[in-house]
DNA sequence: TATTGTTATACTCTATAACTATA
DNA sequence: TATAGTTATAGAGTATAACAATA
């Protein structure tokens, strides 16, 4: 039952991210650079579950727009220092918004005596990921 | 976090689907097989969600292995007949089985008081589909 | 020599188009 | 001509291998 779950959830959230002109992985990359800053590609793409050459590209692509900054670390010139600009945290609000509207939306339908468990359910077993 | 809680469950399963020699569209497959009989390979492919060149492969693999069988409806040469086997249901059930314990210990991590509204929720929300 | 980021390549999964056999 | 199944082909997404820069 989860994966039909996931798969109407990205449904929905499909739309939002085109409206925004922003895939999935740049979304998510944008999301933890709103979060945190990072030193080196390599540690951002395994935290959030991707190839280090996978994200390449989406970097590119944010850096272009100016939404996230991404300058070699001084102390080590291999590496990369990532972060999100004031920008990039602006479009990963209004779209964070805009999915999390309708996820509301999508969770009206499971009676109100329901949902806090299930949401608790859902981070328990997603948090303890072992 | 639905995303996650499947990529867990897909983890959980490749294992045991592995186990028992058998892919997890082949695995799919079986089960509506042993639910009920279909005909024709094009309206199971939509049931499933997959494309109907998609489980060729498949029927061609369990075919072989006498899970199903797969003969031309004799009303309509066209179109095949499918059904699972008994050696087919008995697999199935096997795989059904070892999946739903695992499952069972997943689900442990969630407070027992939270399980039946998780259980709930989650098929609400696949259910309802739209 | 080892590591970070990058590029090039190969592999897997999926979708599309073309073909056959029946109708 | 239309449809079920099949095969061949192409495309996206992903992983692997080779490379350049830095340590």
């Amino acid at each position: 039952m989860a994966a039909p779950l996931t798969r109407r959830l990205l449904a929905l959230e499909a739309p939002i991210l085109e409206r925004y002109g922003i895939s999935m992985w740049a979304y998510t990359v944008l999301s933890r650079l709103s979060e945190k800053e990072y030193r080196g590609q390599n540690v951002l793409a395994e935290d959030i579950g991707a190839d280090k050459t996978r994200i390449i590209d989406v970097l590119d692509d944010l850096q272009d727009r100016g939404l996230i900054s991404r300058d070699p670390d001084p102390a080590d010139r291999r590496a990369r220092l990532l972060a999100a600009t004031a920008k990039g945290r602006r479009l990963r609000e209004q779209v964070r918004r805009a999915i999390r509207r309708e996820e509301e939306q999508l969770l009206s339908e499971v009676p109100s005596s329901d949902r806090e468990a299930f949401v608790r359910a859902l981070r328990t077993l997603t948090e303890s990921a072992g």
